[in-house]
RNA sequence: CCGCCCUUAGCUCAGACUGGUAGAGCAGCCGACUGUAGAUCGGCUUGCCCCCCGUUCAAAUCGGGGAGGGCGGACCA
């Protein structure tokens, strides 16, 4: 049994940005049954990204509520990603790679957008859409999505859809890393014009560059640390982070803001799935540690009292605990 | 449909006018230094020069054809 004010904190925790407070509030005041969802592109392979809004969805299971995952193959094939059929055999190796990560299957719905995106009643809402928004407003939405980097047609019919799948999958609320927050917004301020109500959103934060620190974690461009990897390769990309020993490292020298990627992967990805953080600490250097809460760990971080390739090692340990059950569902698919 | 511009290393581009089988920066990789990474220093890798045909002893470079991409083509100024 939780109170209000518990389901709240755990529907907003971790999480960058809620549009609007107030409409979280009344939603958190009883979750008991009320449905969210995330949209994702049928990728090969489940990484932290993923991970990270599916993190908050267990969060949200945990309060009561009910899950959809969107297996957005329409989006994908709009999107450049291949052929329908390819598109839909990723999405359901995605689908299984979700449940081995920990998704609750009996508390999981998981949609493919082709089975509803092609109605009748859907593509005329569609259309109307498209009538109401402006060209520059749906590109504007899609910029951080798109993967060629020429528009076409579809790039922008492409958020059009996101907005009206809200509507469609009969939802209360909508999930997104913040990357998806001017799609959001366009849902909030067009969906109204075709006599529908807006949803309130809940965006989870971007992970920065493993490497840098800078910008995003990208899967495309290399570094990201997915179910494929093995142990050693986990170890050695987290061993690669950029890790000075603190929570707010200085811009560079071009002025680019830069987090801690080790400190971050902490906090989105290891305490939110373990009450406990063990540090196995070789006796010379103090011997081994223990934690409950981030902030502890960060702490010691800053105070030099954990060192930073303690706090890798341990990172690394935890991540591949967390991919392991996937890692093996992939290779007993093969 | 017509016109102009672009296409060379993973990325941004130089080299083309005055043919002699290719360069820089960044990235990446390796090593040194730090009990991590970064920074710093030292070293290293990489190319169907968009494709085809032609001219030539010799073509990234010149000529022709083609492909892909970008931009433009009422009026006003």
């Amino acid at each position: 049994m939780t109170t209000d004010t518990d389901a709240y904190d755990l529907l907003t925790r971790r999480t960058t940005e809620v549009i609007t407070d107030e409409e979280l509030r009344e939603l958190a005041a009883d979750p008991e049954g009320k449905r969210a969802y995330v949209g994702y592109e049928p990728s090969g392979v489940l990484h932290l990204g993923h991970m990270l809004t599916a993190n908050k969805l267990l969060d949200l299971q945990e309060a009561g509520m009910e899950v959809v995952v969107l297996l957005a193959d329409v989006h994908a094939y709009l999107n450049g990603k291949g052929t329908f059929e390819e598109i839909r055999e990723t999405g359901a190796q995605m689908r299984e790679q979700f449940l081995a990560y920990g998704l609750d299957e009996d508390q999981t719905e998981f949609v493919y957008g082709s089975e509803f995106q092609t109605d009748e009643e859907y593509v005329l809402d569609l259309h109307e859409l498209e009538l109401s928004a402006t060209l520059n407003r749906a590109q504007r939405a899609m910029a951080e999505i798109q993967g060629d980097e020429t528009a076409k047609v579809s790039h922008v019919v492409y958020p059009l859809m996101q907005a009206l799948d809200i509507e469609y999958l009969d939802l209360d609320l909508a999930i997104g890393g913040l990357d998806q927050r001017k799609v959001h917004v366009l849902h909030r301020e067009e969906i109204e014009g075709l006599g529908y109500e807006s949803r309130p959103c809940l965006h989870t934060p971007i992970l920065a560059d493993l490497g840098t620190g800078v910008g995003k974690m990208s899967s495309s461009s290399g570094v990201t640390i997915s179910m494929e990897d093995s142990a050693d390769a986990v170890e050695q990309k987290v061993n690669n982070a950029y890790c000075p020993p603190t929570r707010d490292p200085e811009p560079t020298d071009d002025g680019e803001d830069r987090e801690n990627p080790v400190l971050e992967l902490f906090q989105y990805h290891v305490f939110p799935r373990f009450d406990t953080v063990e540090v196995g600490r070789p006796e010379e250097y103090g011997g081994d540690l223990s934690y409950e809460s981030y902030d502890s760990l960060a702490a010691d971080l800053e105070s030099g009292e954990l060192h930073p390739a303690d706090a890798k090692q341990t990172l690394a340990d935890y991540l591949d605990e967390l991919i392991r059950p996937g890692r093996q569902k992939i290779r007993d698919g093969e």
